[in-house]
DNA sequence: ATTATCTATAGATCTATAGATAATGC
DNA sequence: ATTATCTATAGATCTATAGATAATGC
């Protein structure tokens, strides 16, 4: 996502082919948003912000896509476009793994695409807190089907006798714990502990402690 | 935290005092900030919106406060004075507690307070993710102080030798996850599964499987 | 005099729309 | 003709301030 800074801008009509190649503005408009909206939630960003850190004017927002809100729901499309990438959780390599060592794989992938890729996770705290229309649509179109799948590896893994068995929902909660913590635990870690290795190599870490707690919590005791 | 809806005003001047009685303005206007920004988020809140839910005319927020800004804090130092009644984390009795169950009734009271008072971690979560100033002000006048408690506790139950020898700040990150857990959570379970059941409860049963599995995970194993 | 309230409004945004303009592609 | 851009602006907020007014308490 390299946003080529533009020059003032000569005024109006349609910019010169040459000099505007790397300057597909949609696309541009898309990415900033996704990390504004990502920062400082729906009401925190304004259409004027993200022109501005294209270098459009704000006016180009409601020509591409019509509405703020509008803007908003392809900003998500565009968001798990680039997040399949990183998190292939319907890879079918993933698929024949024994459920346990699917669960464990489920729970560094989000913890992985949640560093990576950070703004899916935090808009969906954002809407998760609000909970209003726009918290419906993330639920119906992303999130209710990525729920489903962990649901039925959990409920997999106890059937099979490995794991504990605990209530499925529990355990997918705990599961789908990763992107939270590493969301709000990575700002309140750089701040207390002053950390001087980068934040996703703490991250890292923390992701290897906290499957390790988990299974061997929830892992049946051998004898 | 009843709000007295009042009836419409009758012009300028100083209300009556056996009229106005139950209506302590200030009050009542950090109670329902509280639960404005909490839900909202700190731009998602209007003052407007504020004053109208209390009754009174957006200038009085600037009468009693001086700026939205100087509004927030007051409202996060009202939270954490009603939250010190639900969340007694100094508390002389849990500090005669052995580590082990000191850690367990800290994650017991991180929960327990995240549903009973969930304004302080909503707004927390808001604030980390777009780590400015309200974030900085929140770690140096709250966050520091009550995180490094958890970590004494886990420092001391690793010391003790009954905790596995893992990070200390990895072990403080996850049991502090509850609060996470509960907030977003309850939006997700409560769409998913359609509970009938309060969610108060779930909750409570989820924070006995959190614990249940953190510390079969997390303490030595008997041999 | 002080306190708590209101009315009115200035000044600063913010979203959305209307209309002009210039390059592209048929 | 279509597409991508700009300028200009309307209309709707939003925060903050100025100034009037009425009850309270010394």
């Amino acid at each position: 996502m390299k946003l080529v800074k533009r020059k003032k801008s000569k005024g109006p009509g349609r910019p010169n082919k040459a000099l505007a190649q790397d300057r597909d503005s949609r696309e541009q408009l898309l990415a900033v948003a996704a990390k504004l909206f990502a920062r400082y939630g729906y009401d925190g960003v304004t259409t004027v912000a993200i022109a501005k850190a294209v270098g459009v004017r704000q006016s180009m927002i409601h020509y591409h896509f019509k509405s703020k809100a509008l803007l908003w729901e392809e900003t998500i499309h565009y968001i798990m476009r680039r997040r399949k990438a990183v998190f292939p959780i319907n890879d079918p390599v993933i698929a024949t793994l024994p459920p346990v060592e699917r669960a464990k794989t489920h729970i560094r992938l989000l913890f992985d695409a949640s560093i990576k890729e950070p703004e899916y996770g935090r808009i969906f705290q954002y809407e998760a807190i609000v909970r209003g229309e726009r918290f419906k649509w993330l639920m119906d179109q992303y999130v209710r089907r990525s729920v489903a799948i962990i649901d039925r590896t959990i409920a997999e893994a106890v059937e099979s006798g490995e794991l504990r068995d605990l209530p499925v929902e529990h355990l997918t909660a705990i599961i789908s714990v990763p992107r939270y913590l590493s969301i709000v635990f990575e700002a309140v870690v750089s701040d207390i502990h002053k950390i001087d290795t980068p934040a996703h190599e703490y991250m890292a870490g923390l992701c290897e402690t906290y499957i390790d707690v988990l299974f061997n919590g929830m892992l049946k005791r051998p004898g």
